[in-house]
DNA sequence: CCTTCCACTTAGGAAAAAGGGC
DNA sequence: GCCCTTTTTCCTAAGTGGAAGG
């Protein structure tokens, strides 16, 4: 109880220091001189990060659930209403009047010839090739020429949609056909022999109901299930699904058995792990059945995949961290709830049998294609393509471009920043070192958050008690120390030597404030990315991430690459590259399970080696013995072959103890998020080329296939 | 201005598949 | 081929940020 109105007053101060308080934006005699020049290499290395997860404070038991939600949904209707006008004046090919219009201003800027001239330059050889010539005529065929472009799309020889020009900001697409989501299949009622029991008794569910009971019973052995919060929003969930009858008769949670019905599940998971070959193989292929039947779509005559055309079947919501909804029941989307999102003259899907869609609708200005309500937070939810799809890795080259601008750009909002911690006024204090911050610690935003959610926060929502101020410390000067939960209530922590004047000002930005008020509590996001954006068009907080990640990546491989390494040894510098950045993202991982077991293999293993190591040489010695003594063709052939069994083995101890580094540096860091979402994969790609490493060595096959641009348009002098 | 909605990217854990030693 | 570990894929939650609405 205590948190919830934590949060509550935390708000309530929030919201009323707002408008008077905020205007008079307390005057500051800034007599503080500028201090000494700020080196870009002074990152903190991370090292003392890694405490793992938290388990914050008591659960907290979400009462008034409904309370914040049934207003916001009747405003969600809104959204009906603007792509109903989508509808109306999508007669033609064109895009809605009024969608366009409203979207026009925004895309102007945008649409500045800097993507594909400059990247053109920097990335890929520009060659007027013939698959161009083609490329060029099927833009300005596209319209009328789609069913030839259809057969053509189909037997897909990868389209290279990138040796295209740049597409439009706003309209994502000019056709777009697909076979709608799939449903997960209808819920299974249990044998008759596997029961409920309720206070001893054994008791005969309604099918809905019994659905639920098996969701529960599914997770019985997770941690989770034995939380209150989970419990109690799994029971009040359930008893709004039970039967009048079973609302009577059902009470207590504590008194509900689900253990038979558990069972039945283990043992059902293990029947599956064994099944035979065969069977196995009947699975595999009604599964790529299923893949080719509804996993592609068309669009603008190319077959692209789909990146999750299974809708999510129902089921206990698990939030992350301390999430109040914890155990709510996830309820099953039924085709009345769906909204299906395809061009006008392609074939629409057909529902199943039985049912309509919520809504079918024409709208080329957004990429899904098709879009439901969660009913747990009433959010939206969308299936869209795959991220090898053009649709997703345009974006991402654009991304990318942006954040290569940042880097122009850089210098000049650092020094405005450190104008700014000297700025008379405090909301001009507290933006700069805010966006200092950002810059130097990679943090997210920090967006505003309602409390129907776990408390993580960013850098704009960090609070007073995120943050410890040490004058000095492990022999550092002026040193913050960070420890807050960031998105999926990951833990950050950190302990970094600042500047002296951010130390300055962040003293004074905690003064009179109580731990739970808003450390920067003048600014949000969008103030921040407003100024941000006036400084270079596009660039919003995030992009520092993607600037930051990048740039460290090219700054290590520079660094730790050096000619005459094997390719062990440049994977793992690569690596290691990888890892700085990761580390600087805090992109954490539960150490893995068997962590400690499997290293402890390794070591033995490495010992054996050492030993077999030991005994080849002294075989070697003797064999240096053998023909000194007696010289003849025989020691010498002797004495070269365990010459190279020394080396050979050394070569493998080597190879292992690389192994052993590389292990035991990435315990619980988590590598693939940076690779996949922050670093620029033409880094990447230039570096494979030009130390000779198979890109096969860096990026598996999904990697590939989202980065296939950089791949194929990268030469190895790119240099982020 | 603030709040809400919407669409999109980013995220870690679970499940499934692949790899490797016997 | 089997068993165990490691890697990949799948899943969907949780962020960001632009725009609409009031």
């Amino acid at each position: 109880m205590k948190l919830e109105k934590e949060k509550q007053d935390r708000r309530e101060k929030k919201s009323k220091r707002s408008s008077k308080d905020r205007e008079k934006d307390s005057e500051l005699n800034g007599k503080h001189k500028p201090s000494s020049k700020m080196k870009q290499s002074d990152r903190p290395s991370g090292v003392s990060r890694n405490d793992g997860q938290q388990k914050p404070g008591s659960p907290e038991i979400n009462k008034n659930k409904e309370k914040t939600r049934s207003k916001s949904s009747k405003q969600r209707h809104s959204h009906k209403q603007r792509t109903a006008d989508v509808k109306l004046c999508g007669e033609d090919e064109n895009l809605c009047e009024s969608v366009q219009t409203r979207k026009k201003k925004r895309v102007k800027d945008e649409e500045s010839p800097e993507k594909h001239d400059k990247n053109q330059s920097s990335g890929r050889k520009r060659k007027k090739t013939s698959s161009e010539h083609k490329a060029e005529k099927n833009k300005k065929t596209k319209k009328d020429g789609d069913q030839k472009e259809k057969k053509k799309g189909e037997e897909s020889d990868k389209w290279k949609w990138w040796e295209e020009g740049k597409s439009s900001d706003t309209q994502k697409w000019s056709s777009l056909e697909h076979k709608g989501p799939y449903f997960p299949p209808e819920y299974e009622p249990l044998p008759d022999n596997i029961c409920f029991y309720y206070d001893g008794q054994p008791m005969k569910l309604s099918p809905a109901t019994e659905e639920i009971v098996t969701f529960y019973a599914k997770m019985l052995d997770h941690e989770y299930t034995s939380k209150e919060v989970f419990q109690c929003n799994f029971f009040s969930d359930w008893k709004e699904e039970m039967t009048k009858e079973e609302r009577k008769l059902i009470k207590m949670l504590s008194k509900c058995d689900f253990s038979q019905i558990h069972k039945y599940f283990v043992e059902k998971s293990e029947e599956r792990k064994n099944m035979t070959k065969e069977e196995k193989q009947v699975l595999k292929e009604e599964a790529s059945r299923l893949m080719e039947e509804y996993g592609f779509c068309l669009l603008d005559g190319h077959r692209e995949k789909i990146g999750n055309f299974k809708l999510e079947p129902p089921g206990l919501f698990r939030g992350r961290g301390e999430h109040p909804k914890m155990g709510k029941l996830k309820k099953r989307i039924q085709p009345e709830d769906v909204t299906i999102n395809c061009s006008q003259d392609s074939k629409i899907p057909a529902p199943p049998a039985g049912h309509r869609w919520k809504r079918v609708q024409h709208d080329n200005t957004v990429t899904w294609l098709a879009s439901w309500l969660e009913n747990i937070h009433g959010r939206p939810k969308y299936i869209m393509l795959n991220p090898s799809s053009k649709l997703k890795g345009e974006k991402d080259w654009q991304k990318y471009e942006t954040a290569r601008r940042l880097k122009m750009k850089v210098d000049s909002i650092r020094k405005q920043y450190r104008r700014d911690w000297t700025s008379r006024e405090m909301k001009s204090r507290q933006r700069g070192v805010a966006i200092y911050f950002i810059d130097k610690l990679a943090l997210r935003a920090g967006n505003e958050k309602d409390d129907e959610s776990a408390d993580t926060v960013g850098c704009c929502s960090l609070r007073v008690e995120h943050i410890t101020l040490h004058r000095r410390l492990d022999g550092q000067e002026h040193v913050v120390e960070f420890d807050f939960l960031g998105k999926d209530s990951i833990r950050y922590y950190n302990k970094v030597p600042v500047e002296k004047q951010v130390f300055k000002n962040l003293k004074l930005f905690i003064k009179h404030k109580d731990p739970e008020d808003d450390l920067f509590d003048r600014i949000t996001t969008v103030k921040l990315n407003k100024t941000l954006n006036e400084c270079m068009p596009g660039l919003t907080a995030k992009v520092f991430r993607t600037f930051n990640a990048s740039t460290t990546l090219q700054d290590q491989l520079n660094k730790l690459t050096t000619e005459g390494m094997t390719v062990e040894e440049k994977i793992l510098s690569y690596n290691r590259a990888n890892r700085a950045v990761a580390i600087l993202c805090n992109h954490q991982r539960a150490a893995p399970k068997t962590f400690e077991k499997s290293m402890q293999l390794l070591q033995e293993k490495i010992q054996k080696k050492k030993e077999q190591i030991e005994e080849a040489k002294k075989e070697l010695k003797e064999a240096k013995k053998a023909h000194k003594d007696a010289p003849s063709d025989k020691s010498k052939k002797l004495l070269e072959k365990k010459e190279k069994a020394v080396q050979r083995l050394s070569e493998q101890l080597k190879k292992l103890q690389l192994q052993e580094t590389d292990r035991e540096e990435n315990k619980v860091i988590a590598l693939g998020t940076s690779k996949l979402n922050y670093l620029d994969p033409r880094i990447s790609v230039a570096w494979c080329k030009k130390h000779q490493v198979p890109v096969e060595k860096i990026y598996n096959k999904t990697q590939r296939d989202k980065f296939a641009w950089a791949i194929d348009m990268t030469d190895e002098n790119f240099q982020f």
